[in-house]
DNA sequence: CCTATCTTGTGAATCAATTCACAAGCCCCG
DNA sequence: CGGGGCTTGTGAATTGATTCACAAGATAGG
């Protein structure tokens, strides 16, 4: 398949909970120009963006919304449960491990994980936090799939050399910092710090 | 000034960070080559995004560490404090008051707000919390630069409305939905709902 | 069954971002 | 003070993403 493009995985996200919100509204039918003004964006492009994965409409008729709803959820890989450890349980690993939208969309927290010991044993939201030193034997006892990283800046490389030690191939980061993996481990970051900045940025330069 | 691409922003945020690294570890000058291994990307890409805004080094020799910093803080509005509110005190709203990131960088938390009567006048990390319905008016007395959206997604667009009507002009959200704002607000959403399912799909489409 | 009206799917055209490649400038050394 | 070795700054070329524009289907109504 040929490579697709980040902005466009972005897109068809958001279709998908517009998709979810129409089916709740009780339409079964939608146009691209109907998602297209949802979600701030043009028909064309809705049209384009699914076009890499097949077609899916009906010419003069739109697109059946349940169909369009599952081939979405198929397309981004949420047909299957995921399971999540969180490493690190401070402040923002706590928040994170009780985040609702997390389960709601199929990714269950199965394992919390801390270098503090005195952290460790401790039971958070029906999980004990185990050490970070036993990952790896966790891990092929009973394979993740998905390793949240909230510990602080300074550790966080650290924590990520040993998830991926651990076998783990897929690791979302909350840490300020540019963390360095294997090509075959997927990265993906959400640095706050960054965010703000642009914030700070854009309202620097309001003309 | 000509648009700078959100893609330069961020990566500007990523230089500031390396720089301060740099400069911590004694460096005096730098490369955009030493720069670009660093962040990933290449040298003409940080000669590139750096002239956007001037010119800053020596040929033949590199960029001052010093003074290539405080550029940057500078370009990117970071030379000033910000005064920012949360807009809801759950866990994530909790988590975020009290992230040491936003202090670092200026950002200086001077109110929490939440719609649950019983959490207003609750007094969390030295600040009381205020019902939203107050925004407005504290505003008028001592302006905020940046409302922090940290609410359910059912309520933030509720949220963001009292934000905007209130007179604010920068918000940052965390809410897992597409907001709506006029053209003069500045709107920043972290969505995590969509980093997720960015990592599912990158997951589900390795080779 | 024919026509009018929609809306998709998609090459082509445009617009935007990145990479290339090299002249220009600076430092150092002999 | 002149030549060699670096590294910047930037137009030009390339690569990538978005928008345009229209033929191809599909439906509905007479």
């Amino acid at each position: 398949m040929k490579r697709i493009a980040d902005s466009t995985v972005r897109r068809l996200s958001l279709y998908l909970r517009f998709l979810e919100e129409f089916e709740n509204a009780g339409l079964t039918t939608v146009s691209s120009d109907e998602l297209a003004a949802r979600g701030g964006t043009t028909s064309a492009q809705v049209r384009k963006d699914l076009s890499f994965f097949g077609s899916f409409g009906k010419r003069g008729l739109g697109y059946q919304v349940a169909e369009l709803t599952q081939r979405m959820r198929r397309i981004l890989g949420l047909e299957r449960d995921w399971r999540v450890v969180i490493v690190g349980v401070g402040k923002i690993g706590a928040a994170l491990a009780q985040y609702e939208g997390f389960r709601q969309r199929g990714f269950r927290i199965v394992g919390l994980y801390d270098s503090d010991p005195a952290k460790i044993g401790r039971e958070m939201y029906n999980l004990t936090v185990r050490s970070i030193a036993s990952l790896a034997a966790d891990n092929r006892e009973r394979p993740v799939d998905i390793a949240v990283i909230a510990v602080p800046a300074t550790a966080a490389q650290r924590a990520v050399d040993q998830v991926v030690g651990a076998g783990i191939m897929g690791i979302m980061s909350f840490a300020p910092i540019q963390l360095h993996v294997p090509a075959d481990v997927t990265l993906n970051t959400v640095n706050m710090a960054m965010e703000l900045e642009r914030l700070s940025f854009a309202l620097s330069n309001k003309e």
